[in-house]
DNA sequence: TTGCAAAACTAATAGCACTAGTTTATAAAC
DNA sequence: GTTTATAAACTAGTGCTATTAGTTTTGCAA
């Protein structure tokens, strides 16, 4: 048989594309296989597994999301920075769906290339509130609420979960003016006993 | 064979029990049948096959969750039912990972008994919001802002995605704190535009 | 006591992940 | 140009899963 020509990236590349389309849990290595036109066992030549496909999908989808957080915040501060970053957060889950719920799965906390992944997406958002003059303490507060947030309405509207569609803009747009009154305030505002 | 005395009710409640240990999407119909001493097909008596499981799950998840929340807030109101409805739905998630992964899957729109179950839940948090005052158009808008932030806070959570875990309850406290500030908002803002 | 419906079963099919072992193509070394 | 080593593909086989079809058994009601 002719080689295939395949390697890594073009068959995480592939499992993104079908993750997007049919779900990410619902990936398998035989479809996978199939659309590259290849033999369910040769994948293994290249991802360990389904588990190791679905790390690498995962890594590469941190690292596309932190790329377009990165480009939307670049030149930006405040709520500028904040409307933006959360505007391209909600655009990458609902246009890549599959990739999106990757990217949730927490690295295996030895798995140093799969955790720096996720660290580079965590950076942007750090990169954020230092444009609010939050350091130290308050960041970490303030990052877990804004993950909790975007992560929260991304998923539910990837799921559909919001039964009237026509006001979701207005909704998201007023989520996020709550979570810049909420930054501002964060450095003044005592911790909670 | 003796019979199990099987019936749907055991069946989901195995599932929910092992949904909690090993996770939603882990569960199958051969360990839930292993488990009740009985054989795979035997489960096909009660409910409609793994997906019929999952649809049962959920609703049980719904209906446990809308209790308990309900339980919380009743004789409540304004933050204090705001904090006692938040931290049972984070309580809920924690204790009961898998059943909580079960309500968050949308319900066919046709699916009359789950959007019911998933109703029950919506009402309790449209309960909180009178408490604020807040009535027709902002009530919608307030709840996805809520749901989004409990949601995300708890599947984050659930998932391990926080790291350092000793200030996790501050931090949330923060969150709910915000929540308080932006619903007492909501009434008097008028809508983006 | 008899008969029936529900609840369990066995058997069989098809799809999946994974492993072992084999062939083949490519590219480097001679 | 030939040889050789390596990587990439393959076939074959195992064990698990969901699902369906058809069969036996049980318990209750007539």
């Amino acid at each position: 048989m002719a080689r295939a020509g395949l390697n890594r990236g073009r068959v995480v590349a592939q499992a993104a594309v079908l993750a997007d389309d049919i779900g990410l849990e619902r990936i398998t290595l035989a479809s996978v296989a199939k659309h590259l036109g290849v033999r369910l066992p040769s994948l293994y030549n290249h991802v360990e597994g389904l588990e190791g496909l679905r790390r690498e999908l995962s890594m590469l989808a941190l690292r596309e999301l932190a790329g377009q957080l990165g480009a939307a915040a670049v030149g930006k501060a405040g709520k500028d920075a904040l409307r933006a970053t959360a505007d391209a957060y909600r655009a990458y889950a609902l246009r890549f769906p599959g990739r999106y719920a990757a990217t949730v799965t927490a690295p295996a906390p030895a798995d140093d290339d799969h955790n720096e992944a996720a660290a580079a997406v965590l950076q942007v958002v750090v990169s954020v509130l230092h444009g609010y003059g939050l350091a130290g303490d308050p960041v970490i507060h303030a990052v877990r609420e804004l993950r909790a947030s975007m992560h929260g309405w991304a998923d539910l509207e990837k799921r559909g979960a919001f039964g009237m569609p026509h006001d979701v803009d207005v909704s998201y747009q007023r989520l996020i003016d709550h979570l810049h009154v909420s930054l501002t305030q964060y450095a003044d505002e005592p911790a909670p006993q």
